[in-house]
DNA sequence: CTAAACATACCAACCAGTATGAATGTTTTG
DNA sequence: CAAAACATTCATACTGGTTGGTATGTTTAG
């Protein structure tokens, strides 16, 4: 029985099997044996790692959470020139990825938020953290745009972005729970014309 | 010890307590214990009324849910000839209101919702059930202010109806986790600025 | 007297966390 | 260079507390 040590890669692995099962099942419902064998990991290693379920759940927030917001929104719209068209792009690309995998799991942001933040403050503190790093990027993008021309000069960016990230949050919500391809395509309609209206 | 029976009177101590206690922790993280405190009934009288927690769940939803979504929404918004305004005025006041408490739980639909759709099949039909109810209303609504001319004859109620369901349950959710009365302002303006879209 | 309405004590399952030790790497030292 | 000393990384068995649910008995009402 050869055994050789990575520790990087088991904690890795640790963070990437509780964000995925925090995901699908929430924090609270989600057991560190649900953890351990999706990692195939043992309960040892774990808490060499991580304090506690708390200490995992926050690098969960700090690390994966963190970077998926940025790898999945910020960057790509960094690389539009007009930030309206770039958000319209961006959802369009991701109703077309969703439509093929079973994906009514819901933003995992949205989830983890909505089940932590009055329970552990120092959840709230954390995710409210990923939110303004969302919203202030967001708000940079459209503020580009409208030195650019590509938004009206008249929007207030900051306030655009919150509104539109809480948008964002509140459909993916909606459809989770209906799950119909129907209320997708009304509230993306609905939030479309409200992008519109930004455009300059 | 006199005792009085008066059954119907603590089936409705039971989901009065049910509902505060799981829209204040959550529908998993509550314990029987904490309902039947709050309540000061005691798990036989529970047990006699509800077959399970999942049993007192479900009536939760189909009995006060319901009837919230009603009370709050659909029957302030009834007594409007301008439904765009009607939504104005019924958000405003939930706002003075919320400023008031302390109430950042969140929507109580919304949080169920984001929790149990995934997991309880009997919780997302039921849940769903209450959107619909929701959204219908305010689609109707729409749709009687397009015969008074109050309402743009463009526009498709029904899709307009669940874009705003979902605004309403995404501005709420990312207040309950930023906790800022700024990003509450910024989303009201994003979202009125939306209804103002709509009026003729 | 019967059935509904409640009260109390208990139980099996689960779960986060711990105690303990073994295997592996790294540093120090003779 | 070797080997001993030490630290890191992981594995296993166990525990105390909590929870949904049940068994059983008691009280009230018709």
């Amino acid at each position: 029985m050869v055994r050789t040590y990575s520790p990087e890669k088991t904690r890795q692995a640790l963070l990437k099997a509780a964000f995925e099962q925090i995901w699908k099942q929430g924090y609270e419902a989600v057991s560190l044996d649900d953890i351990l064998k999706a990692s195939e990991v043992t309960k040892g290693a774990l808490y060499h790692h991580f304090g506690s379920k708390q200490a995992l759940g926050y690098a969960v927030v700090d690390e994966v959470l963190c970077a998926e917001v940025r790898e999945r929104w910020l960057e790509p719209l960094d690389t539009f020139d007009n930030p309206i068209e770039g958000l319209i792009q961006i959802l369009s690309e991701m109703r077309k990825a969703c439509h093929e995998k079973e994906s009514y799991c819901g933003c995992p942001l949205n989830n983890l938020s909505q089940e932590m933040s009055n329970k552990d403050e120092g959840f709230r503190e954390r995710l409210q953290a990923i939110y303004v790093l969302w919203i202030d990027g967001f708000a940079a993008a459209l503020k580009r745009g409208q030195k650019n021309g590509t938004v009206k000069a008249s929007v207030n960016p900051w306030a655009a972005a919150s509104f539109i990230v809480s948008s964002l949050e509140g459909i993916s919500g909606l459809i989770k729970n209906t799950r119909s391809v129907e209320v997708q395509e009304a509230c993306a309609a609905g939030f479309f014309a409200y992008l519109e209206s930004l455009k300059a």
